[in-house]
DNA sequence: CCTATATATGAATATATGTTCATATAGTAT
DNA sequence: ATACTATATGAACATATATTCATATATAGG
């Protein structure tokens, strides 16, 4: 007797739960995105990279201009190199960052046009 | 005499100043999109995303088929839900969740593309 | 060499986050 | 009622994260 209030019994083992698993990228690569992510969660990181979008700048003007202790900045222009998603050029003792491309910046659109279809 | 090597003189109080800082969304929406990000910063909650852009599914099998324990499922469900990412509908006293809309999926996959480009 | 400027970094701290454990709630069946 | 299943939730805990503070490094000018 088939007892249809069991969810566990509608198609776990089955064709439905490989597509699902199949569908789910394998966990090295799963960790690599949401590492990916999470580096777009804070919003002085997001500030800086809307901010190279624009110009390439050094980390004091960075500094000032988004409001931002120099130390902050330069530990999150760290994690943007780490995570590749900033290069630098050095000018004296001047260090001029910019976005690597402007791939991560066309994301940040994305979520910026999916939130507003949201809120409206 | 203009410094060249100070940085700061060469365009701050001026327009590109004023275009970087026009650029940049206001701080209120600033950490909506941060916090949205944040959400998709966790390789739970991406699992949990990618699944129910297969299928709707209850919080059993969810459970089962991501291998992430019941309480925690939930949680993460709670998360999701509070960030307008799932939505639900219960049936006796199964709940199945599935995805609000699309549009989250296709930033995943967005970012998915993005690490493999980079990748290679 | 000494001073000033620009940037980087380690340690400390406060806060946020994800999971687990125990338990609560709610629906179903006997 | 009682027992069982599905889900939710609060508390505790461990870990991660962002900022600050103090200090180091590096470059330029006098």
């Amino acid at each position: 007797m088939k007892n249809n209030n069991n969810c566990n019994g509608n198609f776990l083992h089955e064709e439905k739960a490989n597509r699902v698993l199949s569908s789910i990228p394998g966990d090295e690569f799963l960790y690599q995105l949401a590492d990916f992510f999470r580096i777009l969660g804070d919003s002085t990181r997001v500030k800086i990279i809307k901010a190279l979008a624009i110009s390439e700048m050094c980390v004091y003007d960075l500094s000032k201009l988004l409001n931002v202790s120099q130390s902050a900045m330069s530990h999150q222009l760290r994690v943007l190199r780490q995570a590749n998603i900033v290069k630098y050029r050095k000018e004296g003792k001047v260090v001029f960052y910019s976005l690597k491309d402007e791939h991560i910046e066309r994301i940040i659109r994305t979520g910026i046009e999916h939130l507003k279809e949201r809120t409206s």
